[in-house]
RNA sequence: GGGCUGGUAGCUCAGGUGGUUAGAGCGCACGACUGAUAAUCGUGAGGUCGGAGGUUCGAGUCCUCCUCGGCCCA
């Protein structure tokens, strides 16, 4: 329909011709305002019709691998601001090693066991007024499954929308039976090297559930606790000093808020930052409790107010330095009761001690506190040394009942073991038990009671106690049979692994060098079991066909086989006697099923490879993923499942302090994507020092937008300007100076790009690719260029060699562009070729050596010298309003720099310039001629052009109607109307 | 409190082994063009290099302390 139309028009206006109709001006479809938020997930549709990441495999068949293996993020939500930096920058990586020259295959991943879980499906439990206990295992299990089942699609969208590329059909999990089972497997390597062992810790346990407790799974309370200060009489002090005998006789008295955990003490804490005293009861008030002339140690800071407690006056003999307390040992005060506590009590220095309360000295049951706990296990080697068994006992049941590891309070006891909590919550007998056994043997300073918040289950609300439990653990410190041990193994790894940024070494070593035997159990029901059978000391069941039919079930059935009725002696077969092995249930540690991603998807996925090139996450993985991951791998293979580990930082808000929903400063992937793109969001994470911490805030946004704007328009005059492109070549020796020239900068940004995706450093190649497109093509090459591609004649060498350099940017920035920004590379791919199937099927293509040309380039450096003193003089005709466009000047310039003049010899400086016409002159400049500072040797002198205006180029030239048959243009451009007519495009 | 780590223009980043008036892009202001046009080109104004000491002829760069922030522990 609009044909006719403009036949009409061409036949009626030949005399006044519309010469932009004859010019090569840009033409293209791909719009300057991006639309990204509709065209991205077109783009997303288009890629999964086609389906690109099966292309992507072909295409790379047999090309070498290159494999970064993902960390699983959790299935339990939609997806934040710190997943879409880990992904996209996985994503970056991957794609750029494909589009140099790998087989770069992203397999993505979800951890899918573990609490949170576990605690949405309680959280509908109780909203649908269903109790948790009445649940059989396996339905539990399958409704956290689900749920974990629906999050991993939820993402997979969301990821997807970002514009991440991988295996997402083929996913792997951590919960799906092959994986469950080959977790267990790792797990029993451990168990078959005798690397598993059985110990205990003290837990949070819930006697009215009868469970173990996560510290974010209590709550703190009121409560009001029975205090005592103890008295633990000092036997023996390793110095032989006998100025310091006075300690023998002498008490060193605690205070504590548990009395019923002191059948558990086992050690005194003190701490060398306190001054401790010792002391003599001068005057008692009351007729019970400490005598006059009785000496006790206390921290200076607390004794008035224990001695006020107890009603005593006091006089203070000495000092008691802190090496003398590490020398003295005591009795328990509960010696020989029940026949029991007959160890000796040594003192030891704790981190946890302060003078702030009670006595300065912390009672300490190491089965009754994580503090107590560490202490103990901190010394644990040197009071083996000393001849103290550093064993915990387990003093509490799961019923809060006494055992016979308390001597006179357990079952031994008349009527019966005493309590500390009850069914229903309430305190028991045991305080009153305890501190009865003290008033008896005169162990007791005092006594009180104590308001104070205190750990409550979150579900029962009832108080809850810590208890030490049979846990499993790895070693860290046993001698693997080949003189090394995990410890050794695992610092052994990091050594050899290349870390970007390199401080992760350090931190990860420090980790490693630090860190206590691993603990596996946890008491939980969502996650792979501890699949092992144990005796009653502990010892597990080695029997290579029982561990068969477990696996296999597990590859069959999932890990639920593990919960099922007939487990036991399912497996156990006939070989076993099921009354003399202890099924364990409790589940693995999480980290041990993300430690073992390596095994179940590096090793038995045959388009992967084991070790993985790369393990990329926040890095606060440190202390999870690579940690538990090298673990893992040196216990059960000997090194590292990486070679390289990146780490990225956190993002924070604009201000530099963290996102939090209270201050409403977060950032959600999901608006930027939906206002303004998800290559907006790449294109950041493309521009920030990623190493560290990031900032993310609307004008760092904005900042994005200018830049992407600025390189879409760029592609977008290249995509305009190829529009006329019919592919002649021109051969390289026959090209001008500035094409070379542009093709050495080619040359030298490849190697940059190159040397930048090598260093996972994405910041120096926007950088420098923004830099070049803005200072170098959009301000220089293209602006002088317009002339020539817009007005030269369709046979001008220039203006082809100008196109086929066009040609070959576009071809480079785009793919090497593709992997940061692939929906708008994309676009722009398609854009000039619509017949290709994507750009991500293309390889970057590399610079041919015979462009690079360093002399060239120092030539040009001046040739831009003399230019910029050019163009300033211009800037001042257009101050003064003398000019307007830099066309309607003819300066004449004078070079006395012989450096500079050599540089420009030859060289049409008015194209360079885009001025009309420009006078060189060797001679001494007058002495206003314009000059700049920074450039000696070159002052130029504003002129005029002189001639007419050429209608067609707006050039100023007096060869204006040299050809009558066009007499409003320039020889130049009559020459081209000339050519067009011949080919009858007029 | 400990380990690791950071604080250079409004924003994002450069600033080997210490050496002239601390750089770039964007943004901003002003101007030009009107054939890259909600684009393009040019000019310009912006920094006590977190703070304070110290070493040195000379420190953004080395040392000490302080301060604000981050991750992981305690």
């Amino acid at each position: 329909m609009t044909q006719t139309t403009e036949k009409g028009s061409a036949n009626d206006n030949v005399e006044a011709l519309d010469y932009s109709k004859t010019l090569y001006l840009p033409q293209t479809n791909f719009p300057m305002r991006a639309g990204l938020p509709k065209k991205e997930p077109e783009l997303v549709a288009r890629w999964q019709e086609m389906g690109l990441y099966r292309r992507l495999r072909e295409d790379a068949a047999g090309r070498e691998k290159f494999v970064l293996h993902d960390g699983p993020p959790y299935a339990n939500g939609n997806i934040h601001i710190g997943h879409a930096l880990n992904k996209i920058l996985k994503d970056v990586i991957t794609r750029s090693f494909q589009m140099r020259g790998y087989d770069s295959n992203y397999v993505p991943g979800w951890d899918c066991h573990g609490l949170p879980i576990e605690w949405k499906i309680e959280e509908q439990y109780r909203a649908k007024g269903r109790d948790k206990d009445e649940v059989p295992v396996n339905e539990f299990r399958k409704e956290c499954r689900d749920f974990a089942a629906h999050w991993i699609k939820v993402q997979t969208a969301e990821f997807k929308r970002l514009g991440i590329e991988g295996d997402f059909d083929k996913p792997y999990t951590t919960m799906n039976y092959h994986a469950e089972a080959r977790i267990a497997g790792e797990l029993l390597k451990f168990a078959r090297s005798g690397q598993l062992y059985r110990g205990s810790k003290p837990v949070m346990w819930s006697v009215v559930e009868r469970t173990a407790l996560a510290e974010a799974e209590v709550e703190y309370q009121d409560y009001e606790s029975d205090t005592v200060w103890v008295k633990f009489p000092v036997t023996m002090t390793i110095q032989s000093d006998p100025e310091k005998l006075d300690l023998h006789g002498a008490f060193v008295v605690i205070w504590t808020t548990t009395p019923w955990t002191i059948p558990g003490n086992r050690a005194i804490s003190f701490s060398k930052k306190i001054s401790y005293g010792l002391y003599e009861v001068t005057t008692a008030e009351n007729d019970f409790g400490p005598r006059p002339g009785e000496k006790l140690i206390f921290a200076d800071e607390l004794a008035e107010e224990s001695f006020a407690k107890a009603k005593l006056e006091f006089t203070r003999i000495r000092d008691i330095g802190a090496g003398e307390l590490a020398s003295l040992e005591c009795a328990h005060p509960l010696k020989g009761f029940g026949g029991g506590y007959k160890f000796a009590v040594p003192l030891i220095d704790g981190e946890h001690v302060t003078d702030d309360a009670g006595s300065g000295f912390v009672h300490t049951a190491p089965g009754h506190g994580r503090e107590d706990f560490d202490a103990w296990m901190d010394n644990a080697r040197a009071l083996e040394a000393r001849g103290i068994s550093a064993a915990i006992p387990f003093t509490i049941d799961d019923a809060g009942y006494f055992t016979k590891d308390a001597p006179g309070f357990g079952p031994d006891r008349e009527g019966g073991a005493a309590r500390v909590i009850d069914d229903k919550g309430k305190k028991g007998d045991a305080n009153k038990a305890v501190i009865e056994a003290l008033i008896g043997r005169d162990m007791l300073f005092a006594r009180g009671r104590l308001k104070h918040t205190y750990p409550h289950s979150w579900r029962s609300k009832k108080p809850v106690i810590f208890r030490n439990t049979p846990q499993w653990f790895v070693h860290m410190d046993m001698d693997l049979g080949d003189g090394t041990t995990l410890r050794d193994r695992a610092l052994k790894a990091i050594d050899e692994t290349r870390f970007v940024p390199a401080s992760g070494q350090t931190r990860l070593r420090g980790m490693i060098a630090d860190r206590p035997d691993w603990v596996l159990s946890r008491q939980r029901a969502w996650g792979v079991p501890i699949c092992v059978f144990a005796d009653d000391d502990g010892n597990v069941l080695q029997d290579e066909g029982v561990n068969k039919r477990i696996l296999e079930a597990f590859e069959q059935e999932g890990a639920d086989a593990w919960f099922a009725d007939d487990a036991k002696e399912r497996f156990l077969g006939n070989e076993h006697d099921p009354s003399k092995w202890h099924q364990v249930m409790d589940i693995l540690d999480v980290w041990f099923d993300s430690g073992s991603t390596h095994a179940f998807t590096l090793e038995d996925r045959p388009d992967l490879k084991w070790p993985a090139d790369v393990y990329l996450e926040g890095s606060d993985q440190h202390r999870g993923w690579f940690h538990s991951s090298l673990l893992e791998s040196c216990g059960t293979r000997g090194r590292a499942p990486y070679d390289t580990v990146i780490t990225h930082g956190f993002t924070m808000a604009e201000d530099g302090r963290k996102m939090s929903k209270s201050l409403g400063n977060q950032v959600f992937p999901q608006d930027v994507m939906n206002q303004s793109g998800a290559d907006i969001l790449r294109l950041w994470v493309m521009t920030t020092d990623y190493w560290e911490d990031q900032r993310l805030g609307k004008s760092v946004i904005q900042t994005n937008i200018d830049a992407y704007r600025k390189m879409r328009n760029t592609v977008r005059w290249m995509l305009g300007t190829l529009a006329h492109d019919e592919g002649e070549s021109v051969e390289y020796e026959d090209m001008p100076e500035l094409e070379r020239l542009v093709l050495h900068r080619l040359w030298e940004l490849d190697k940059l790009v190159d040397k930048g995706y090598d260093a996972f450093d994405f910041k120096r190649i926007t950088r420098a690719l923004l830099d070049f497109m803005v200072l170098e093509l959009s301000a220089f090459y293209f602006d002088v260029r317009k002339d020539a591609l817009y007005c030269d004649p369709p046979s001008s060498q220039r203006r082809r060699a100008a196109l086929q350099v066009v040609h070959h940017l576009f071809n480079r920035l785009v793919t090497w562009l593709a992997p940061m920004l692939p929906f708008t590379m994309e676009e722009a791919w398609l854009s000039r070729y619509p017949d290709a199937e994507s750009v991500h099927l293309e390889q970057f293509r590399k610079c041919p050596d015979q462009w690079r040309d360093d002399a060239l380039a120092d030539k040009w450096a001046k040739v831009r010298k003399v230019r910029r003193v050019i163009t300033g003089a211009l800037e001042i005709e257009r101050r003064d309003k003398r000019i307007g466009s830099s066309l309607e000047a003819a300066p004449v310039v004078h070079v006395t720099d012989k450096g500079l003049m050599d540089a420009i010899d030859g060289l049409d400086m008015a194209e360079i310039a885009i001025t009309s016409d420009i006078v060189v002159s060797s001679d001494a400049p007058p002495a206003d001629a314009f000059t700049l500072d920074e450039v000696t040797g070159v002052a130029v002198v504003p002129a005029m052009a002189e001639g007419t205006k050429c209608a067609r180029s707006w050039r100023v030239t007096r060869d204006v109607g040299s050809d009558p048959e066009f007499p409003d243009v320039s020889a130049r451009d009559a020459r081209a109307l000339h050519e067009l007519r011949d080919l009858g495009r007029l």
